[in-house]
RNA sequence: CGCGGGAUGGAGCAGCCAGGUAGCUCGUCAGGCUCAUAACCUGAAGGUCGUAGGUUCAAAUCCUACUCCCGCAACCA
């Protein structure tokens, strides 16, 4: 399975909205190694064009130089959120640029691309191309273009137009959009989109941060023939290649996961007839799972309105595990969300803290005191015993049949109701009164183990989301390899009696919120 | 008639595709417990599901019209 995500443009820091998007792959791609799937995971970010050109300029730096500092922010917030990618697509990379000028040669010799004079008006200040929707209400162009001349421009063309009924036909009788609210956006825009072919290069006189063109050296490639063939030139397309991984058997299962933004016209539509042209069959047509935005106080987050989420700040005051949480749990996949801190704090603090670490906490504690430590299940089980396993069960698929459908924040709603019945559960048995009778010690470990046979199953559920906090569950549970077991391995028992667990730690102090004056 | 999403108790959201007693989290109020990270548990109050029609034995859920909010409209996750 090949899981990828958007290769971010690197013209700035990382906001919220490209950690949310790399966190969710990383988990995505976690959970399927949790279920025993083979995964490829790979990000980047994409490089070239006008506004790095002309950002590194300002700066009065190469672009190379500026490209590379910008890309150091970006690896190093994955680096401390824990997002673990196996394969970094930069698209400066000699191997991406060998895989784009192969693929633009062979689609020349196939006849689908042409060049093309276009006749256009032309921004001299902003040096772009100006469209009938940058004139103002008069149908003038306005001061803030400066100097507006007449062009005329050869260029290169993609024949899009050659795919896009075919394009229109794979959409209607294959389900790749997720979620499938997306696809009547989608095929709402292919309809109109229909007849226009695709740019696809720039003048070297008007840009140079690019990937030239083999066949036309005073051109580079724009945009999407750039940076939409990451996804196949990092998993070894057309490569023999060493230092990349073997195409055939990683372009398997393919998810593309993106923004809604970039879904039309971009990978609805570019890419996969990209991919047609280049001789990919339907079913090797990848899915495309397509989040939503956070948004801050109900309107979209933006440099301009100042209301921008800096990630690196938020892990560094309310750690990873908090961050990484809130990210998965408050909002519904392919949903928009909004983003308040007061919820990040409330839902580790209830979920995390209160519930499961209390739970781990008070389940470990109990057995220290009363039984030193060794869990023992002693026969016969009550009717309460029993619904705790049953609850397990039910959470267990509920979890299972949620991440199944990329609904991580459903998932984590399942593994919570678990940890809910364990504490009612707890409650009811009280076993801290049944340890006063000398005559219930067989009672009370059985209740200890129940919970803490529990505890070892929610480290599991909750490893691909927190990791590193699954990982100090597991260590005081103290049972060998559970993190290395496969989600259908995992059945009611893992513990065995005479198992001694270790002394508990808080693994989620509590975050107190700072005085709301600051 | 450009396109898409949304409108559900004080707040934030599920539910709608495959109609059948309105659900979750937080907050509020009252009580219990003490093993535990001032954590946990129980109970209560609080909603005519944006408006107006329609279909149906039955509509938050399907259909029609309308109002308001948000986003997009070739490169911002």
């Amino acid at each position: 399975m090949l899981l990828t995500t958007a290769i971010d443009y690197t013209n700035g820091s990382p906001h919220i909205g490209h950690a949310y998007e790399k966190v969710l792959t990383d988990v995505m791609a976690r959970y399927q190694r949790l279920r025993g799937n083979p995964v490829y995971f790979l990000t980047g970010v994409d490089q070239h064009g006008q506004k790095v050109e002309q950002t590194a300029a300002k700066e009065g730096v190469s672009p190379e130089e500026y490209v590379e500092k910008v890309t150091a922010r970006f690896t190093a917030l994955w680096e401390k959120i824990g997002v673990h990618y196996d394969g970094w697509a930069a698209t400066t990379d000699p191997r991406h640029k060998a895989c784009v000028q192969k693929i633009l040669t062979d689609l020349k010799e196939q006849g689908q691309l042409y060049k093309k004079a276009y006749n256009g008006f032309y921004s001299v200040r902003q040096e772009q191309f100006l469209t009938d929707r940058d004139r103002d209400a008069e149908g003038n162009f306005g001061p803030e273009w400066g100097e507006v001349v007449e062009i005329q421009e050869e260029n290169w063309y993609f024949k899009l137009s050659d795919h896009t009924a075919w394009l229109a036909d794979f959409l209607e009788k294959n389900d790749v959009i997720l979620p499938q609210f997306r696809k009547a956006e989608l095929m709402n825009a292919l309809s109109r989109n229909g007849g226009i072919d695709l740019c696809i290069s720039r003048p070297k006189e008007r840009l140079r941060w690019g990937i030239e063109f083999p066949f036309d050296p005073d051109y580079v490639t724009y945009v999407w023939f750039d940076a939409l063939i990451n996804y196949i030139s990092f998993v070894g397309y057309g490569a023999n290649d060493a230092t990349l991984p073997d195409f055939a058997s990683t372009w398997d299962q393919v998810v593309h996961v993106i923004g809604k933004d970039i879904m039309v016209p971009a990978h609805g539509i570019y890419w996969y007839c990209m991919l047609h042209a280049m001789g990919f069959r339907d079913e090797q047509m990848p899915k495309l799972l397509v989040h939503g935005w956070w948004n801050i106080r109900g309107e979209k987050m933006s440099k301009t309105l100042g209301n921008v989420v800096n990630p690196d700040q938020l892990a560094d005051i309310y750690g990873v595990d908090a961050l990484r949480y809130y990210l998965c749990r408050d909002i519904y996949t392919g949903k928009d969300s909004d983003f308040d801190l007061d919820r990040l704090v409330m839902l580790f603090n209830t979920e995390l803290a209160n519930n499961l670490g209390n739970l781990c906490n008070r389940a470990l504690n109990m057995s220290q005191r009363f039984t030193e430590g060794v869990l023992h299940c002693h026969q016969p089980l009550e009717e309460e015993d029993i619904a705790v396993q049953q609850s397990l069960q039910e959470s267990l698929q509920q979890y299972r049949e949620a991440m199944d459908q990329y609904d991580i924040s459903r998932g984590l709603e399942a593994l919570n109701r678990h940890v809910v019945h364990c504490n009612v559960y707890a409650e009811r048995m009280k076993p801290w009164e049944m340890n006063k009778d000398p005559e219930k010690k067989s009672r009370v470990a059985t209740v200890l183990y129940h919970l803490a046979e529990s505890v070892a199953h929610c480290a599991v559920m909750l490893s691909p989301v927190l990791p590193d906090a699954a990982a100090k569950l597991a260590a005081q549970i103290d049972l060998a390899g559970l993190l290395d077991k496969k989600l259908d391995e995992l059945s009611w028992g893992l513990l065995s009696n005479g198992h001694v667990i270790q002394k508990p730690q808080p693994v989620f102090p509590r975050i107190v919120p700072p005085a709301p004056d600051a």
